[in-house]
DNA sequence: CGGCTTTGACCGGCGC
DNA sequence: GCGCCGGTCAAAGCCG
């Protein structure tokens, strides 16, 4: 009090100037001996725009060594990427042999373990349309023996980013989709990607070119299958433990309907993506019954527009969920995923636990548990968790996965979970890829490009999550195998063919 | 006032 | 053929 007493306005002033310097650095306790100052509206005015000038300077700062941490994280990410292709590689053609090998047999190695885990898990799930209602009976019957060829054609996933398995994943299924175009993981059967004409998603029937070359010839007539297969669109459903209502993933939604399912006391909320007129891109939420923590968000569909820079990521996440998936089954053609409810061989390797394919009912499904510890594999960094911690965003001993990551920082910020804010959804970036541009692929450094942006806002919060996240992300086994897929995928095809998935 | 949510009704698919 | 169930529609109400 006294202290400020001697001071005459003037002195302040300068203090401004030389005040910014220091605030850079971070907020300074100047403010304090401020705002104890007994002064005059106008000395409070001034000091009010010193303070918020001083706050502004210091988030300037704090966003300048964040950006730093973050081209250092990217470089990272993008070095290990490069040792990870390498070793992807390596084990796809590892794979891929071992599936020929085991492709006649082919008695389904059951993924029990996959199913089981099922529970815990947080699920990004990518339909498999293969097997349409027609294949449905021929496949019931051989699916209890697992089939390779049925394995086979379930692996055929379309997702919307257009990620094309490679070349030489494909190389099982040779016989489902053929010379044909590499199939394109298109998670909607909507064509809408392409043509934009909204048309009932059940209906496309062009929607998918994918679904339909997959269509295997023992379909025989597949038309009308093929057209019901289209109908049962590829999902992405997410399993995420969270408290919010809804998941965050960069697009706006709008809720056009709530059931209560068999079996579930928890209401299903449908959402319809409104980010363009007529996107036909869908999402279901609903809470796991046995855990009302977890919240399970399908998303169906595939965005007839530009996403948003926040829902990138989602696409980037599907597409390479799907890359994880189409690996899987072509290297899992002997594995029976009818009925099955697991990726089996490769993908579980690769993915372990978190994720899992459903081919059961009506939607099959893959699913990535990200709510269940990463795979024992797993090569977390334990700093991940320990950041996260630190930070103050995990209370809970919740798996320092990225998915947590996500998580923590949803739960500690929970105002970037509005429908407006694009925050989180940069990890969840909503509904299937409507682009594919293979820079989207980096969905992680999108994420962290956008958080860095936040953290001038947001002060330290959103620094330590992406440091976090950053971790997380470069930890994570799951993802980095999914994002190797992805890019893999892409790369192997050329990048501008995966632009547009279909058509 | 426009957009969103709520909620009951309707429709189509699937199983019995 | 009938009933169940999931998904969607659309009117009414709510909210900013």
């Amino acid at each position: 009090m006294e202290v400020a007493v001697e001071r005459p306005t003037p002195v302040k002033e300068e203090k401004r100037a030389d005040a910014k310097p220091e605030m850079t650095a971070m907020g300074s306790p100047l403010p304090i001996v401020f705002e104890s100052f007994p002064s005059t509206q106008s000395d409070a005015s001034i000091k009010q725009e010193q303070r918020t000038l001083e706050a502004a300077k210091a988030e300037m700062g704090e966003v300048r060594e964040e950006n730093e941490r973050l081209k250092t994280t990217l470089s990272r990410i993008v070095s290990q990427y490069q040792s990870l292709h390498t070793h992807f590689l390596d084990v796809v053609k590892v794979h891929e042999q071992a599936a020929k090998a085991k492709l006649p047999a082919a008695p389904a190695p059951s993924l029990p373990t996959g199913a089981d885990d099922a529970d815990d898990l947080v699920s990004l799930s990518l339909g498999t349309r293969s097997n349409g209602a027609r294949r449905k009976g021929h496949e019931r019957s051989s699916s209890s023996s697992g089939t390779a060829e049925t394995a086979a054609d379930e692996g055929q996933l379309s997702l919307g980013l257009g990620i094309a398995r490679r070349s030489g994943l494909s190389a099982d299924d040779d016989k489902a989709s053929g010379a044909s175009a590499a199939p394109v993981l298109n998670l909607s059967s909507d064509s809408s990607s392409a043509g934009d004409t909204a048309k009932p998603p059940a209906k496309d029937a062009d929607a998918c070119p994918p679904g339909t070359a997959r269509k295997s010839p023992s379909a025989g007539e597949g038309a009308d299958d093929e057209v019901q297969q289209q109908a049962k669109k590829a999902r992405v459903s997410v399993r995420v433990k969270c408290n919010t209502p809804t998941m965050p993933d960069g697009c706006q939604w709008r809720k056009y309907g709530q059931k209560i399912s068999k079996g579930n006391p928890c209401p299903r909320a449908y959402y319809r993506c409104t980010v363009a007129p007529h996107c036909p891109v869908r999402k279901q939420v609903q809470r796991c019954a046995e855990d009302t923590s977890i919240l399970i968000t399908t998303y169906e569909g595939q965005h007839n527009h530009q996403l948003p820079p926040a829902a990138t990521a989602m696409a980037s996440t599907t597409s390479a969920a799907a890359a994880m998936l189409t690996s899987g089954s072509t290297s899992s053609t002997s594995a029976s995923l009818a009925h099955g409810h697991h990726l089996p061989l490769a993908a579980a390797g690769l993915l372990g636990p978190t994720t899992m394919v459903s081919t059961a009912a009506a939607c099959p499904t893959i699913t990535l548990d990200l709510t269940t510890p990463a795979a024992p594999h797993s090569l977390m960094h334990p700093s991940s968790y320990a950041a996260a911690a630190a930070a103050g965003y995990e209370s809970k001993a919740v798996p320092a996965t990225w998915s947590s990551g996500y998580l923590a920082y949803g739960a500690a910020t929970p105002s970037y979970y509005g429908k407006s804010s694009p925050a989180l959804g940069h990890l969840f970036g909503g509904g299937l890829g409507g682009s594919s541009r293979p820079e989207q692929l980096y969905g992680a450094q999108t994420y962290l490009q956008r958080t860095s942006s936040l953290g001038a806002g947001h002060g330290a919060v959103a620094p330590a999550v992406t440091d976090t996240i950053a971790k997380a992300i470069t930890s994570d086994p799951s993802f980095q195998t999914a994002l190797v897929a992805a890019i893999t995928s892409v790369m192997g095809r050329g990048g501008g063919a995966a632009t547009q998935d279909q058509k």
